[in-house]
DNA sequence: TCTTACAACTTGTCTATACATCTGTCAAAT
DNA sequence: ATTTGACAGATGTATAGACAAGTTGTAAGA
């Protein structure tokens, strides 16, 4: 799936022996000059590994110190900059379904077409129920376009169709824009999801792309605001995008 | 504020063309080979540069073409992975303001102490009601912990906090964790932002770091449901946290 | 005409080295 | 007892070079 070079074994090892607490939160790792040693490598592949970890909130570099282990798995752990459920983190190994509503193949829907894509775009549309200990928590409405998916099965679209596209597709899924809004739910999601009528929903929609920058994805996510539950880990980027405007922070 | 070496200053240049469309979306900037050339750096350097570029989410990196200039921006640039308000990007230069209600030094309450913070924590409790077009859009709770915090007067808190630690008192702040999720509104926190009783609103936790891992701030932010916005780019992990998990969709 | 092979260009990865800067320790000087 | 300074060890930054691997256009070949 992912490239094997020793910059990502490295940080995979390293990602994994803090997640055992071989390498304990609180703790420095060893430092950049024993794991050249450890590893057999120059330190810029070490360095390289370790600003993945540090991008995932897993470590944090101290100048003049060391690399500090941090305490914060609980919270970043499941995710990485996603939406989830509220108990998917809690509830691993909890009772989690998937049920698909719906799955054929058509065109994207006008209010959907943009100029990033065609026309008449072809798309399988997927609508799926996401239970969790038999309630409903999660709708799903997903338009994966057609091309760059050539074929969709049911069996991938109960399971995982990230799988399915990166594994037996062989697509390579790079970035995506997500936005998350509260918003009255239209009543056809309100019955699926066994809201009250008029109630509150929350909305997380996102457009998803190829390493070629193809759009291959747009999704609309109902969650029940109860069950929803979004946790991020942010680093303070250093770059100033808007210098006239007032800052926000963060 | 922060370092002026040279990747960064090739990152803010590059970003800075890109954002004023010298570098349009959709075509490539020059080669790598040729902005050493152009910035008179080694090549290791600019790659560092394109790094942050390519994590802010502004380029994608195409191997054997080059770097494409994404069109985003309108996404993510307010933005870096923070909660705003609904218009805060639309209404750059609407009527924004902010109404500091308390302001006092005070302790951690109980519900807040864990074990990364002292038994009789000293903070700054700050209370704060920001309104867009005279309309209460969100309430922020801060505790700004001190120690690290030694003063925090009350025209830094109408202002920016951030811009008041980073620049006269000279912390360096690193991460935060963030987590959202939709409450009932609690009757004070309804009164303040004119919510219908019992109704719903958006809750924003983080916990806040300096580069030395010092926990600084721990904020709750009440966010009026029908002015949420939350916006992120995402970029698909290369490391598996959980192999043994279901992996949730990015 | 079509296909193949290659050259030129791109980004990806890794190495080796050098020096700067920060932290902690410890010994010497005050 | 406190301060100062030297030093070792840590990360931060930059350089130069080498080779791998993907893309594109072109020229040679069938």
């Amino acid at each position: 799936m992912q490239p094997a070079n020793k910059q990502n074994i490295i940080a995979q090892d390293i990602a994994s022996k803090i997640h055992h607490e071989i390498y304990a939160p609180k703790t420095f790792l060893p430092s950049e000059h024993q794991l050249c040693e450890l590893y057999g490598t120059s330190r810029e592949t070490i360095r390289k590994a370790l600003d993945q970890l540090t991008e995932l909130g897993l470590i944090q570099k101290i100048k003049g110190r060391g690399s500090l282990v941090l305490d914060i798995q609980r919270y970043t752990f499941p995710i990485s900059g996603i939406t989830s459920f509220k108990e998917l983190n809690a509830a691993l190994g909890m009772h989690a379904c998937t049920k698909v509503l719906h799955l054929k193949k058509t065109v994207l829907p006008p209010q959907l077409i943009t100029e990033e894509t065609n026309k008449k775009q072809p798309a399988f549309f997927v609508e799926r129920l996401r239970l969790i200990n038999q309630q409903p928590a999660v709708l799903d409405r997903d338009y994966l376009l057609s091309p760059p998916v050539s074929t969709l099965p049911k069996t991938a679209a109960a399971d995982s169709i990230y799988a399915y596209l990166e594994g037996k597709l062989g697509l390579q899924i790079s970035y995506a824009t997500k936005e998350i809004t509260v918003e009255k739910a239209d009543p056809t999601v309100a019955k699926k999801l066994a809201l009250l009528a008029d109630g509150l929903v929350v909305v997380v929609r996102s457009h998803s792309y190829l390493e070629d920058t193809t759009l291959f994805q747009i999704t609309a996510s109902f969650h029940r605001p109860d069950k929803f539950k979004f946790i991020d880990f942010a680093r303070r980027k250093k770059i100033l995008l808007h210098p006239t405007t007032a800052k926000k922070e963060f």
